[in-house]
DNA sequence: GTCTATATTCTGATAGAC
DNA sequence: GTCTATCAGAATATAGAC
């Protein structure tokens, strides 16, 4: 048929529910979202929702990859890139990760609690598609370590602090937010001044001092 | 009567419904658990929950205060002495929170949920009892900057590093076991190597440089 | 205070007409 | 493919006996 012609604002089907079910169990989870709701955000009944897709679970775990490919898109090209120095991944990781997370602010809670309720099936799709603790990066860790141009520890604390201080300010956004009466344009300025200083912040922690 | 008396292996009804609520919330958060398996793990029956707490609702926000209580006890303390400088505070904030979480693993990722499901109600609690954002630390952040004796940054950045570094390797940990196959005294390890570097990284971090 | 039994609502999934 | 109507079970909360 003209499947590849169909614009955008007329979605098939399939495509209406993916995209209410991406949209609302990113935001609010599984258990919190109810199969009814999904059907009515997309604008047809739950009846088409069971039939295209099996069942709940089913539409979640569709929802669940696709939200830890976000996570990891791009991040296994530069981890893996050989010619790219250890400092210069550093600083790409960050900003790649500012960039895309803004676009996609509620990816981190919900990678979190992926973590806490599927760790397995997380921990097997990072190690078929990443392997964050298998890369060129942690091999230039450990070389960096080797020649003393970086402290000695274990390598998985660099990717912890990577990780977390880049991530961790949008899970906390609500609170900053609440709290700490900022407004969203003071956050943006927040994750900006973060996307220049934490390249700068690693380089300094790790260096080894006289 | 002799309330004072009773010996904690004999709880009262009420504390019995407490501490299961408190251990399965804490654990699952509050959709994953049925008011039935509370009552089953605190050996009553499920009309003695509702005779004491009014609701599922009612319970959950007592175990929500609690938990936030636990993120908090003892940080306001050190974060409002007037006699620690500011390097030390952050020393004695992560070695407390390490020891605190190590405790109590769960509650990490109990109040990231609550700061994404419940942010007025945090902010309203932290503002009662902590106020975070507005410490005798962070008037000594402002006093170092002032006298450039720590690089210029927004205040909350401090306050996002020092947390981030120290409370995400607790939500990340299932991740770190099954990816990074790590085991649990590995993770011990990775916890306390953070406790003796995270300070160090600090400073190294907010040193002017040369 | 504590229990059993039950009312009531919600929710995921399906039957069956069109 | 899409809809309405409905089933079956789960889950919170309450009534009423003891």
């Amino acid at each position: 048929m003209n499947k590849e012609i169909k614009p955008e604002l007329d979605l098939s089907t399939e495509e209406k529910i993916k995209s209410a079910a991406r949209k609302l169990f990113t935001r609010r989870g599984f258990d919190a979202v109810k199969t009814r709701e999904i059907a009515a955000e997309a604008g047809i009944n739950l009846a088409l929702l069971n039939y295209y897709f099996r069942s709940k679970e089913k539409l979640f775990e569709m929802v669940m990859f696709e939200n830890m490919a976000t996570f990891v898109q791009g991040a296994a090209a530069i981890m893996n890139d050989e010619k790219t120095a250890l400092f210069e991944k550093f600083r790409l990781l960050v900003e790649h990760y500012i960039n895309i997370l803004s676009k996609n602010p509620d990816v981190p809670h919900f990678v979190l609690n992926a973590i806490k309720n599927h760790p397995e099936t997380l921990a097997e799709f990072f190690r078929k598609n990443v392997d964050f603790f298998n890369t060129t990066m942690v091999r230039q860790i450990q070389e960096e370590m080797k020649k003393g141009r970086i402290v000695a520890l274990h390598p998985a604390q660099f990717l912890i602090n990577l990780i977390s201080m880049t991530v961790f300010p949008f899970v906390m956004k609500p609170l900053l937010m609440n709290a700490g009466s900022m407004n969203e344009s003071d956050f943006a300025a927040i994750l900006e001044e973060r996307k220049k200083m934490i390249p700068i912040w690693l380089e300094n922690m790790y260096k080894p001092q006289q």
